[in-house]
DNA sequence: ATCTATCATCGTAATATTGCGATATATTAT
DNA sequence: ATAATATATCGCAATATTACGATGATAGAT
């Protein structure tokens, strides 16, 4: 109990999921907004940017590392994130899909 | 600790992941795609057609109402969901600005 | 009035997420 | 080698989510 239960859905369900997942929180969407504003690639001015501690970004990159949005690349001692363009497209595409799928029937209610 | 910081977040971000994480489950996923295949409404043949009790998925599709995403038409002793166009609509253009608005700059990495 | 079917809600257990301080690791500078 | 800087990871506390049985509430049928 408590784990949500993937085996009763299926690959695209699950999979649209942990992407919306990944996405739904505003640290990681400012994460993602400040990366784009940069337009180079930026490491940990995020601690400064935002007004978290640098466990907790370290932790939010960690996330959008996993589901694989964003790469690092070392540059020195610091660290430099960007976003993989092509699982980005991906994406993008996958969810745009979604929301077209959801189309409203005839008027129901 | 243990919540997210709201505050420090502007009201798009915070607002997106509202949305996003009324989304991020693959029981609403497939919730949102039922009703949708039936083209009229339905009530709880989900719990016959998900593999969920009928408490959880009632919780399911309240998370659902309160975003605003589906309404619920009471039908003599059943309840009939329906994804609220307007709504929806709404959502579509915010993520759909999102998704656009995450463009990948110049190869820096 | 009583039974039945459909939902919603409550309470609870299991697990996941969020956030942070402390610490480990790695790279550059001195 | 040592110090400084930038990240990652660990461990923990607070809170949120997921799932479900049990119980309420409501509407239609008998």
């Amino acid at each position: 109990m408590g784990t949500t239960k993937t085996e009763i859905f299926n690959e695209q369900q699950n999979r649209l999921a942990s992407v919306l997942k990944a996405l739904a929180h505003p640290a990681r969407i400012a994460i993602l907004q400040y990366i784009v504003k940069q337009n180079s690639c930026i490491c940990n001015d995020l601690v400064d940017e935002l007004g978290l501690a640098q466990a907790t970004i370290s932790q939010h990159l960690k996330e959008l590392k996993n589901i694989g949005i964003i790469k690092g690349n070392i540059e020195g001692t610091s660290i430099c994130y960007c976003i993989d363009s092509q699982k980005w497209n991906q994406i993008k595409l996958e969810l745009d899909l979604f929301l077209k799928e959801v189309e409203i029937p005839s008027n129901c209610c």
